[in-house]
DNA sequence: ATGTTC
């Protein structure tokens, strides 16, 4: 049953997987050769949602490919909403809307350095994170989730937790249309309304950051960043919500799927057509995670803003914010005509390309801002989407994991991790030592070849490299 | 990713 796949390199970054066996379209793997043979095994994965009905152009992989629930995280794929083109939680994940949020400070990190201890205190003890309840904010009442979950980062913004401006740099202003809060169960109420704000566990986590490189200034200098700055990077999700709406709906579609008469691989591929009752059900679902997602970054930003502000007179603003988890209803052209497509990314960020209408006037000419969370010992990325990318304008999302959570913390202790980073000048603030040894920088990929196979398949390109400073995880 | 196995 499982056999190696047969792939052909098309360019240094590229690779292609012809159809065969019931797939509806070929796989594209954008890679360099080192990163494909990790990534060997997750083919199949890329293999299977190319089945999907209604499936166009190809099933793409992103460099930081690797296993997932269904479709590989990494993964790209649209399909044709008016062609009997399906939606798949699969293809969105379990961490609905897990995204990036990037605030860049008014002073370099030289200026930060009285104060740094003091800022990372702060934010240790002002930060929650970890598995399980606590936020830095508490809806008044199930009516108050509700507007959360419809309005997301304006939502917050409108009760004074952050400024009009932010908006601005939020993808899609901050909320996604057409959240339908009727398709959100009792239970995954009850599980948001008390991590509103909050971190999460694993590989999310709340950075102080340094620029280190700047690979293009002018754009740089576009997004609001230049060498040395002091930036803070916060990765995180829908919490228990999120997760809570891809169960609900991954069993909801997984017992309609037959009434569709469609056969999948992979049950973990359950799916429905996007125009279908239990499509359109898990398409507002989502889009209440995705609004929830996004308050939660809004509002742990607001806390970050105060520490910084108290500890430091330090200001942020915000250089822009951007899930790697979600499916969207976009045009684009196929084969010259303009078609609304489904598009998934999982594990993947949308890279839009200079010009691109949906852009803010003052990105309009340098093209949307794609951030890139690394480890916390090595670098994270700020990227830039441009003109002729492939794959429906999206691009990698970070390093992927090439160790287990357990195979990483019998590679290294707690403690000594700690001591390690924090002789590198990086001071740490972990919930505990075992969490923080699973996350060893060890346990991924190289980010930067990550990323450079994503600017060498035309996907985006480099603006800058940001080095950890402190690290807050759960 | 996740009240880390309803």
């Amino acid at each position: 049953m499982e056999h190696v796949r047969e792939y052909v390199q098309e360019d240094p970054y590229r690779f292609r997987l012809d159809p065969q066996d019931g797939m509806r379209a070929p796989g594209v793997v954008f890679a360099s050769r080192e990163l494909l043979r990790d990534a060997e095994k997750s083919l199949e994965q890329v293999v299977n949602v190319a089945t999907l009905p209604g499936i166009v152009g190809a099933s793409y992989a992103m460099p930081d490919i690797h296993w997932g629930y269904g479709f590989p995280i990494g993964g790209v794929a649209a399909t044709d909403v008016a062609d009997g083109g399906v939606i798949s939680p699969g293809g969105v994940g379990f961490d609905i809307s897990c995204g990036v949020r990037l605030l860049a400070a008014d002073c370099d990190r030289q200026a930060l350095e009285p104060a740094l201890q003091e800022v990372m205190d702060g934010l240790g003890r002002t930060i929650p994170r970890g598995a399980g309840p606590g936020g830095v904010w508490e809806p008044d009442g199930p009516g108050e989730l509700e507007a959360v979950l419809e309005g997301g980062s304006r939502y917050a913004v409108e009760q004074g937790h952050g400024e009009e401006r932010d908006l601005r740099r939020c993808e899609d202003g901050g909320a996604v249309a057409a959240a339908d809060v009727g398709q959100v169960s009792e239970r995954a109420r009850e599980r948001g309304l008390v991590q509103v704000g909050s971190l999460g566990s694993a590989n999310h986590f709340l950075e102080v950051q340094q620029v280190a490189d700047v690979y293009d200034e002018p754009v740089a200098a576009a997004f609001g960043i230049v060498r040395d700055q002091v930036c803070v990077m916060i990765h995180c999700g829908s919490r228990g919500l999120g997760h809570q709406i891809c169960t609900d709906h991954v069993r909801a579609m997984d017992s309609a799927m037959t009434r569709y008469d469609i056969q999948v691989p992979d049950r973990q591929l359950a799916c429905t057509p996007v125009d279908s009752p239990e499509g359109r059900d898990y398409l507002g679902a989502m889009a209440a995670a995705a609004n929830y997602g996004r308050a939660n970054r809004q509002l742990l930003a607001q806390a970050t803003r105060r520490v910084f502000q108290r500890a430091a007179g330090v200001r942020l603003d915000l250089v822009y914010d951007v899930s790697h988890n979600l499916a969207k209803i976009e045009t684009h052209a196929v084969d010259g005509e303009q078609r609304r497509l489904c598009v998934h990314r999982k594990g993947a960020t949308r890279a839009f390309p200079p010009g691109h209408p949906e852009l803010p006037e003052d990105l309009r000419g340098v093209g949307q801002p794609v951030l890139i969370p690394g480890t916390m010992g090595t670098a994270s990325y700020v990227l830039t989407g441009v003109t002729g990318g492939d794959a429906f304008h999206s691009t990698c999302h970070g390093a992927g994991r090439s160790l287990s959570r357990h195979q990483a913390a019998r590679t290294v202790g707690g403690k000594q991790l700690r001591a390690r980073l924090e002789a590198d000048g990086i001071a740490v603030r972990p919930l505990s030592p075992r969490s923080l040894a699973e996350e060893t920088p060890e346990a991924y990929k190289d980010v930067a070849a990550v990323v450079e196979a994503s600017e060498g398949a035309g996907l985006c390109r480099k603006v800058a490299r940001l080095v950890p400073v402190g690290v807050v995880k759960g």
